[in-house]
DNA sequence: CAATCGTGGTT
DNA sequence: TAACCAAGATT
């Protein structure tokens, strides 16, 4: 960018972004400021997660709890039910925590201070820049896997992420300016997830590719590079399935914190490498390993309490589809009792 | 810094 | 089909 004429990067995007304007929930409409609830709301949903199965969340979400007040005076269990399915539940517990300080501690008002915002539970460097920017039109930037990879190739960083950090941090702010701060990083992103895609660059289609340094060099197409992620083991283990009379299905609290914390799991042998199981088994692959349990009717309540007996609990079949229940139990639930179990 | 933490979709 | 990826945060 130390041509004679400098490229207008900010403009150029700008004016894309506005002919590709997106309609999404969250997003305000032009001209106007969005609401900082449902961009903190729409931001945490959003980490690790596609905008396709964020959307329903976030409509069931607003329509259940209006105000970051609303939230807070809610239930962590029911904020766990509502967030089932959509994985990384420490979103969900720092997210009820938030909701709770911000009511508290700034009168249901979010911060307009970085500084205040990155203390905020679940508030990181990404979310934080993305609530600045979107919500407050502060020249903060939000550096995402989006723009991790525009960034990358049009400076055409060689370096592997996640070494590249700095480097794409500082080109980020020095990208920042005053006007129009909320749409500039929302155009990055967008630009990232329409155009400059991770196995397609689609350079023809680009605002910037007069002077994007990765096509110059034409390695677009293979930036960012990337350590190799290590292989994942596979545990195994045993899901009791017992029924009672009336119909209800025994139940337990997992441990607040960790793997799935706080969300409720049919009771189960713990998930080992080495554990011998039998056959008539559901497949679950989680972040860093992959579960294979196998489900078993029982009517001995001993394996349950094996562990904690204070945390089970009796469900009625019928209300399965509205408990904090993780992908994989409702995997083993209707190997157990059948696909109607989570009907509505 | 590297590991942990879900799930569904795409190639 | 196994690998990769998605608007990352926390420890």
């Amino acid at each position: 960018m130390n041509g004679l004429k400098q490229f207008e990067f900010h403009a150029q995007l700008l004016n894309w972004y506005d002919k590709n304007r997106r309609v999404l929930p969250w997003r305000a409409l032009a001209g106007e400021v969005a609401d900082p609830y449902r961009v903190w709301l729409s931001e945490i949903m959003l980490q690790q997660t596609t905008v396709a199965t964020v959307k329903s969340y976030f409509e069931k979400f607003i329509e259940k709890w209006p105000t970051v007040q609303h939230l807070a005076k809610a239930d962590l269990d029911d904020v766990l039910a509502a967030w089932a399915g959509l994985g990384y539940y420490a979103r969900a517990r720092n997210l009820h925590a938030c909701a709770k300080m911000v009511s508290d501690e700034y009168s249901g008002v979010f911060p307009d201070d970085e500084k205040l915002l990155l203390k905020l539970p679940g508030i990181g460097p990404y979310t934080c820049g993305a609530i600045s920017a979107i919500a407050f039109d502060k020249p903060f930037a939000a550096i995402d896997g989006n723009v991790d990879r525009v960034l990358s190739r049009f400076y055409a960083i060689t370096e592997p992420l996640p070494a590249s950090k700095p480097e794409i941090r500082r080109r980020a702010d020095a990208l920042m300016q005053n006007n129009r701060a909320g749409d500039f990083v929302q155009a990055l992103m967008d630009l990232g997830a329409m155009v400059c895609t991770p196995r397609t660059a689609n350079c023809e289609l680009c605002p910037l590719q007069s002077a994007c340094q990765g096509l110059a060099l034409g390695i677009a197409g293979e930036l960012p590079k990337k350590q190799r992620k290590k292989p994942r083991p596979t545990r195994k283990g045993t899901a009791f399935i017992m029924l009672r009379g009336d119909g209800a299905v025994l139940l337990r609290k997992r441990p607040a914190k960790g793997l799935l914390g706080g969300m409720l799991e049919v009771p189960c042998t713990p998930w080992d490498e080495n554990q011998s199981i039998g056959s008539n088994i559901v497949e679950h692959t989680f972040t860093h390993f992959h579960l294979i349990l196998d489900v078993v009717k029982t009517n001995t309540i001993e394996h349950a309490e094996q562990r904690d007996k204070v945390s089970h609990i009796w469900v009625m079949t019928d209300q399965l589809a509205t408990s904090a229940l993780p992908t994989i139990m409702k995997k083993v639930l209707v190997k157990a009792l059948g696909p109607d179990v989570f009907k509505t």
